[in-house]
DNA sequence: TATTGTTATACTCTATAACTATA
DNA sequence: TATAGTTATAGAGTATAACAATA
């Protein structure tokens, strides 16, 4: 087997190759009852911001347009873990907000993603742990830029 | 702003979140003449198997199902970056192999992903590379396990 | 006139089930 | 009967353009 080519400075292309490959990981763990990968991740920007934030202001924390978000609520209000209601001042706006429901299936969604990392993945030492935890905040310098 | 419930031992879902928005991220970079991550993702394994190998196999590489490599390919024949033939034993069997044109936009997609990196992340320091370096087969392992 | 959010539409990526051809 | 690949179909996630309501 061949490494790619410019493999010698191939540091994003490596990174792109990984992210795209847990993300498929990830997904094929996916079962009806829990939150898929957008969801938890529109569900924890919620919770960073207290629970409760305009479209516009999710759409742009999440990097999506504004019809992307349109789209997951319906979801997720579906699902009664995310309700809105009309914003006090300015009637254009609307104020989403977690559930208690939503709240819970995030902490459960957490949990359970750590639980699947332990048990899944015997062999990752502490320094793994450490390295990770360490890329975390690097990978998210990438993306804010 | 609050952390994530559970934000002690929340690795798995801070790196979940961090996958999906670098991978957000490098979508937007994508212009028309140039590779999805997805098609990257085949190139590269075709490249790193010598250029050549069956459906079957890179659907296995990829851990995506078989139709959905027929789908990639379809696109991937009609820019004329892979061809298909016979396998010479077995006719139920193709190969799938890059051409010339593939090879190149492989090298150059690659050269281009590298090239963002530098560009557009300003304060991205030699550690912080080190530390991704060390990180990508560390996620690697967590995605074959 | 500018801003917020939605609707309409379309494209990419992905899966499962059913099918065809070959072994 | 088993395996390789394709077709048919469906669903999630995403975008752009056009629209309605409110500021």
């Amino acid at each position: 087997m061949r490494s790619a080519p410019e493999a010698s400075s191939n540091l994003a292309g490596q990174l792109r190759l990984a992210t795209l490959r847990l993300l498929r990981r990830l997904r094929s763990e996916y079962r009806p009852d829990t939150l898929s990968t957008v969801q938890f991740s529109v569900l924890s920007t919620m919770y960073r911001h207290g629970g409760a934030m305009t479209p516009r202001r999710l759409a742009a924390c999440e990097q999506v347009q504004p019809p992307t978000v349109t789209r997951l609520m319906k979801g997720l209000q579906d699902a009664d873990l995310v309700t809105r209601r009309i914003h006090p001042t300015d009637r254009r706006q609307l104020i989403l907000e977690l559930t208690p429901a939503g709240n819970e299936l995030l902490a459960a969604a957490t949990k359970a993603t750590d639980h699947w990392l332990t048990t899944h993945v015997a062999d990752l030492t502490d320094a793994d742990r450490a390295t990770l935890t360490t890329a975390i905040p690097i990978i998210n310098k990438i993306v804010n830029e």
